[in-house]
DNA sequence: TAAGATATATAGAAGTGCGAGGCATCATGG
DNA sequence: CCATGATGCCTCGCACTTCTATATATCTTA
């Protein structure tokens, strides 16, 4: 059994977060299953690294939270994106294509080839 | 001006260096300004990560080292892929691309269809 | 009443990146 | 002859993030 696990790098999963949140408000809970559902299984957020994200995004400003009750008639805290953090959304997603993009052609470069 | 620095995710400059050297023995310095030829500037090297990153991989059996004659005739520490630093370059590119599919997906999903 | 899924939270450990500094050599030009 | 800038290596310590482990509580099902 090879590494099955990917750890994502660093910052990236605020940037994940902010994605999954976008859409409708979602309590912590089901932004780490959907994320998981979403990328096949690939991304896998543990619980230590989700609550300490999401307070971070909020204390940030990035979040804004409120208690509801979810589909199963539980207490739980709701997520959904500010004006700010919308924008910090946008920046985030235009710097991973960026840095893909910049690795992509490292990655690219010929180790074989000439020169 | 926004943020022009792109700090590289944890854990992906060990992958930029592996692939840096890939191809021939190249020292510290070179290596820094290779990835950022290549990258177009995105990426760049700050020494204090460049330095401890290297150690990092020589300490893993990943890389290795000779003193030789730069083309200005000073010396350097040459570094070179060992067989297991190759391997493990091949995994890390594949676990990268992994990644990034993933990632993709996430990005893609709709946030601004409806409501 | 026990188990398992749902749901949130914190503490501590471990790892990484980066700024700031220090050292040394070589080529150039005043 | 000496100053400057580029080349080339290195370490220290801070800051930040992630992960493992643990704690708590509710609801459903058996």
């Amino acid at each position: 059994m090879a590494e099955l696990k990917s750890n994502l790098p660093q910052g990236t999963l605020d940037l994940l977060i902010l994605k999954a949140v976008a859409f409708d408000p979602v309590h912590g809970y089901a932004i780490a299953q959907r994320l998981e559902q979403v990328s096949r299984g690939v991304v896998q957020v543990p619980e230590g690294s989700l609550y300490p994200a999401l307070h971070r995004l909020e204390n940030r400003g990035l979040l804004a939270a409120d208690w509801k009750k979810t589909d199963t008639g539980r207490e739980a805290k709701f997520y959904r994106l500010t004006r700010k953090g919308r924008k910090q959304l946008e920046a985030e997603a235009a710097g991973w294509q960026r840095l893909t993009e910049a690795i992509g052609l490292i990655l690219g470069m010929a180790d074989g080839g000439a020169q």
